[in-house]
DNA sequence: GCCCAGGGATGCG
DNA sequence: CGCATCCATGGG
C-alpha cells in the first residue's frame, strides 16, 4: 500500500492489513462513528474523518501526525501476520480479522475508558464516556474531548453513577483523585513492569484492565489480556472448562510472547463475530 | 425472573 | 497465596 501525506490529509492507496472497520470494531476504542463508508474517529482532543473504500482510505484531520501514528502506519502488519499465521489456533481468526491495526491511543484515556469497561458491554460503555466527555470535557464545536485528569476531578461520585458506572464509580472516583499528571508523566518512563504494578493498584484496576491500557494506551504488545471472550476462546480451543484468567493469562502471553497482543486481538474480534 | 457484559474488590480458609 | 461471593446497570 501507498502511503501519501498531505497538509491536514493521509491518503492509503491500495491498503494492506488495514480494514477500518474491523480496526474500529475489534473493541480496542469507544468514540467512534461508523456510517457505510465513512467513519469518525476520536482521540483525547483530536479527530479524525475518514472516507473509505477497497481501494483507498482518506483521513481527513488537523492532527496529521498524531493520526499517523495512531493508526500505526509505520508498522508492517504483513510481517506479524506471517509470524502467527502459522499458529494452528489463530489462522481462521487472522483471515478473518487480516484488516486490524491496534491503535496508539493515550494512556489517560484508555485507563479511564478499561475501567468503565469491567465486566460491562460494549454499548453501555461507549455511553459511559460520552456521558463523561460531554460534562467533563472540552468543548471542541461540533465534538467534546476526552475530559483530562485536572477536568475529571471535578466529577464527583454521584457525576459518575449519572454516567452510568454503577459500582464502579465509586473506584472511578478514588483513582482519578489519586491519580496525579506527575504519574501520567512518569508512566511514560517506566519499564512495562513497573506501569504494570503500578496500574494494577490503582481501584478499579486488576490484570485485565492492566493489560489492555498497557496495549492500547502504551504500546505494549507482549501482554494478552484475557476477558470473558478470551476465556471461551481459550476453553473451546483447548476443549477445556477453565475459570483461572490467570492461568489462561499466562499461558497464552508465554505462548505468543511479543506478539501476544496482536494475537488477543485477532481471536477476540473473530469468536465477538462468530459466536 | 434469569443470564450476560472486554472483571475487580473483598473476605475467608 | 487460591478461591468464592458480591457488586450496579441495562439488554436480551
Amino acid at each position: 500500500m501507498q502511503i501519501i501525506t498531505e497538509k491536514d490529509k493521509i491518503i492509503i492507496k491500495n491498503p494492506k492489513n488495514f480494514d477500518v472497520v474491523q480496526t474500529l470494531e475489534c473493541g480496542q476504542i469507544f468514540r467512534y462513528v461508523i456510517n457505510k463508508n465513512q467513519a469518525v474517529v476520536f482521540s483525547q482532543n483530536k479527530k479524525a474523518e475518514i472516507n473509505f473504500s477497497k481501494s483507498q482510505i482518506v483521513i481527513e484531520t488537523r492532527d496529521v501526525n498524531y493520526f499517523y501514528n495512531f493508526f500505526d502506519l509505520n508498522t508492517d502488519y504483513g510481517k506479524i501476520i506471517l509470524k502467527l499465521k502459522d499458529d494452528d489456533l489463530l489462522g481462521k481468526a487472522i483471515d478473518f480479522g487480516s484488516g486490524i491495526r491496534i491503535l496508539n491511543n493515550d494512556g489517560f484515556e484508555m485507563l479511564i475508558s478499561f475501567i468503565i469497561s469491567a465486566n460491562n458491554n460494549i454499548p453501555r460503555i461507549k455511553k459511559s464516556i460520552e456521558y463523561l466527555c460531554t460534562n467533563f470535557g472540552t468543548n471542541m464545536g461540533d465534538y467534546y474531548a476526552f475530559p483530562t485528569l485536572p477536568q475529571l476531578k471535578k466529577a464527583t461520585v454521584d457525576d459518575f453513577l449519572h454516567a452510568g458506572l454503577g459500582y464502579r464509580a465509586s473506584q472511578m472516583f478514588d483513582t482519578v483523585q489519586r491519580l496525579t499528571e506527575r504519574d501520567l508523566q512518569n508512566l511514560k518512563t517506566m519499564s512495562d513492569a513497573e506501569k504494570f504494578n503500578f496500574l494494577i493498584g490503582l481501584k478499579g484496576v486488576g490484570e485485565k484492565v492492566a493489560n489492555c491500557v498497557l496495549l492500547f494506551g502504551y504500546g505494549v504488545k507482549s501482554v494478552f489480556p484475557v476477558d470473558t471472550w478470551i476465556n471461551k476462546v481459550y476453553n473451546k480451543l483447548t476443549n477445556s472448562n477453565e475459570t483461572n484468567r490467570k492461568k489462561i493469562t499466562k499461558q497464552l502471553s508465554v505462548k505468543y510472547g511479543e506478539l501476544s497482543g496482536y494475537a488477543q486481538q485477532y481471536f477476540f474480534y473473530y469468536f465477538r463475530s462468530k459466536f
